[in-house]
This record gives C-alpha cells, sequence and structure tokens, in this order.
DNA sequence: TTAAATATGCAATAATATTGCATTAATAAT
DNA sequence: ATTATTAATGCAATATTATTGCATATTTAA
C-alpha cells in the first residue's frame, strides 16, 4: 500500500467515524491535494478539476475545503493563502508547517522535533493554546538554504 | 515620554538611520498603527486617514506598509489579513504573536518566553530559520478563555 | 416513500492585493 | 541654487482570494 493510498483511507475513515456524508466532490478535492505536494491555492485546485472533467463551482470549493479543515484533513496555510494536506491529521499535537520562503516547499512536523513547550509558556502567560493548532514558520529548505 | 511617543520616535529614529525617506504619508501610517492596538486591515487604515482628511491611494497605502515591514515596524499578521506594529523591532529575535481567535487581540511576545529553541531543532532538520521571523500562535486570551 | 437535512450550483459581490504608467516630490550632483 | 536623478505617490484597472443568498439537487432519516 502507497503512502498516498494509505492517507486517503485515512482521511475516508476519519470522515465516516465523524458521521459526515462522503461526496463525490469532497473525494475529488481530497485524491486532488494528495497529488499535489505543495501547498495549492482554492481556484487552482478548481482548474485542476476541471482538467479531469469535474466543474465544482469555487464556493463549493470552498466548502469542501472547509469541510475537510474541521476534519484536521486539511491545513489552511495562511502565508500563502493555499491550502495542502495534513501529514498526521489523528494526532492531537501542535502541528507546525515549515514554509521555505524561496521555493514554497512545505516540511511538516511536529512540537517535539521543533524544541516547543508552549502549553508551559502559555500557563505563564495566562493564555490559552488550544490543541492542534497549525503554527506556519518561515524557513529555508535543504535546498534553497 | 508616553510609550507611544517612544514608539514612534523608535520607528522614526530607526527610518533615518537605514537613510530610508520619512515621508508625511509613511509618518500617516505609522501614527494610525500606533492608535489602532488591534490588527487593522490595509482598507480599514485607509478609512481611518480618510476620516482625518488623509485620502491615500489603496496602493500607496500598501506600498507604506511594505516600506515599514521591511524595516521591522510592522508585523503583517497573515491569520487575518491584517497588520499591526511591532512591539520591540530593534531586537533581533524570533517574535511570537499570540492571536486570540475569539477576539482578535494580540499578545506579541518572544522565543525566550515561549520556550521555542528553533535553532536548534532546525539544525536538526537541516532547514533554516532566518532571523526576526513571526510566529503567529492562535490562542485564547485571558478574557476570552 | 416521504420528509427533513445537507450539499451543491449559480452568480453576484466582498475583501484583499498588485500592476503599469503618469505625475509629483525628494535627494544628489553640478 | 539649478538641474538631473531617483524614489514616492496617484490613478484606475485588474488580479486574487473568499463569502453570500437563494434555488436546486442529493443524501440521510423517519
Amino acid at each position: 500500500m502507497t503512502k498516498e493510498q494509505l492517507n486517503k483511507n485515512k482521511a475516508i475513515q476519519i470522515c465516516i467515524d465523524s458521521k459526515e456524508s462522503l461526496t463525490p466532490n469532497r473525494i475529488s478535492v481530497l485524491e486532488e491535494l494528495l497529488k499535489s505536494r505543495k501547498p495549492i491555492s482554492a481556484y487552482d485546485l478548481r482548474i485542476q478539476l476541471i482538467k479531469k472533467g469535474k466543474s465544482l463551482n469555487i464556493s463549493t470549493i470552498y466548502r469542501v475545503i472547509d469541510f475537510w479543515i474541521k476534519l484536521k484533513i486539511i491545513h489552511k496555510i495562511s502565508l500563502l493563502n493555499k491550502f495542502i494536506l495534513c501529514s498526521n491529521p489523528d494526532e492531537i499535537h501542535t502541528h507546525i508547517t515549515n514554509i521555505c520562503t524561496k521555493c514554497s516547499d512545505v516540511i511538516e512536523t511536529c512540537n517535539k522535533s521543533m524544541g516547543l513547550n508552549l502549553e508551559k509558556s502559555s500557563n505563564d502567560l495566562g493564555i490559552l493554546i488550544t490543541p492542534n493548532i497549525n503554527l506556519e514558520i518561515p524557513i529555508l529548505c535543504v535546498n534553497c538554504k
């Protein structure tokens, strides 16, 4: 079983588990994101789907994206106004999206590997860090640095 | 000397030191941002200035904002598509903008107080974290949590 | 099988941001 | 000081990203 297939199955499983309906549009958007390793904009995603004969309205694209975001399958990369699949959606932790400022490549890591201890510091400040947030860190990747 | 005045002077000093010209528009935008404790959009900033009889074109607004961003006086908050003054522009470190997801209030902290050790972890991953980046952390503030 | 709830399409519109080119203002050179 | 050069701004069009209200279609529940 390939990694891609695995992610798709996992996403579908999460969808079923949460008792949401798995419509053709939702599957199409999911499959398209599985293919694009880099973050992709909603409009570009739409163009890719049109190329495959699937012509969704842009509002539907956004709604479907919101749907997967709600299930934590997709991340919005605010720095780029683009979207990407989450690499490990079923684990509750601080997601970290390292974004290369040169090539827009994305390397997803987690709090442990990044030396973050946000819980402690947030306690000190009196603020609350909610679970499953996504931090975007501008970086230079191995190739670009 | 008030804190506001201090920040303005500091910003102006940084501008002079970097041999950039301090135009009326740049000062107007700076003053407006000094007043708004919360992040503000470019268009709203424009409206505020219009109320004071200063009618800048939106492209000028964006250019002036970019100017101050280049000098590290302003941060863009990508999560909100808004802009805010940096609270300590002359210190080179990882800036952290804690953004309350409920009220959009912003609490700026720094890496030390947030338990981050990004340099070490980035070495491990082979990526490079450039100086003076700004991390946006979605939180719940003291009032909203 | 019908009723209710949800998803999608459609098309308009909102919100955010950029561009090319003309004009004006600021700075440097003479 | 005057002119030449460079940089900033205005203008207005356009690009990009995102949302909305309402009608229709599809899915799920009764």
